[in-house]
DNA sequence: GAATAATTTCAAAAAAATTTGAAATAGCAA
DNA sequence: TTGCTATTTCAAATTTTTTTGAAATTATTC
């Protein structure tokens, strides 16, 4: 059994069921590009970033608000910030020396489908 | 503005939403535990992964057939698979020599959410 | 029980993500 | 302009995750 230059053996029984929906082949095809999806949850696939979106659920903040909810210093809350505005989670505007970040509306999207999962755990 | 502990300056404007919602504190306490969830996320966020659970969805399988849909060495295909079981997405069982992977009704729901997601970034 | 096949485990290597602190930017105010 | 504040950027250090290939495990067959 080679892999990577691939040979497959399976049980006669899953084979069958196979055969019947066309093969591993058409398995395989059937499944979508995931590329874009990984991304998306790739950036809410950390606490500090899952608390940032949690925050502006509740209130638009300044970098220093949300550097006191994540408990740590302004770069590395920066950092986690670029990702969320990069996916299109979050985005800010600036208010006089401030820069107020508030959830778009993909944002606050995700953050239904975030809870839905949480219930799914319960 | 010194972070870690903690001062925080805000614009007046913001302030006063804020207070409006009995200040930072109260918001930072209405965050639930994350933990938990950003283990359920992280074990998604993957593409592999996630290709295992499509697949998975069509046709249960064996691991060769996995190693085949990911293209990858077993005990890398073996890696993905125990996050993906650790947190209760699959499961498997023994059919003679072969270990049958399949997905639980958790790794459906979570498929559902999934390309719920996929919707929502077109 | 030896030989074979499917899968997992393990530890080391490699790659990716995060953290750090210092320096750069940009806006505001005197 | 100068100085101050909020924020971002950068490169290096650290941590986490993933990959690799070899060895161990488990079940099956002869």
């Amino acid at each position: 059994m080679k892999c990577c230059n691939i040979k497959v053996e399976i049980p006669p029984e899953i084979e069958k069921e196979l055969e019947r929906k066309g093969g591993l082949e058409v398995i395989e095809k059937s499944i979508p590009d995931l590329k874009k999806i990984e991304g998306m949850i790739k950036a809410i696939s950390d606490e500090k970033r899952l608390k940032i979106l949690y925050g502006l659920y509740r209130q638009r903040m300044c970098v220093c608000m949300l550097a006191k909810i994540i408990d740590c210093p302004y770069s590395k809350c920066s950092y986690h910030i670029s990702i969320l505005k990069e996916i299109g989670l979050i985005d800010g505007k600036s208010l006089g020396n401030y820069i107020i970040y508030s959830l778009t509306p993909l944002g606050r999207k995700i953050l239904k489908v975030i809870e839905k999962i949480k219930e799914m755990m319960k």
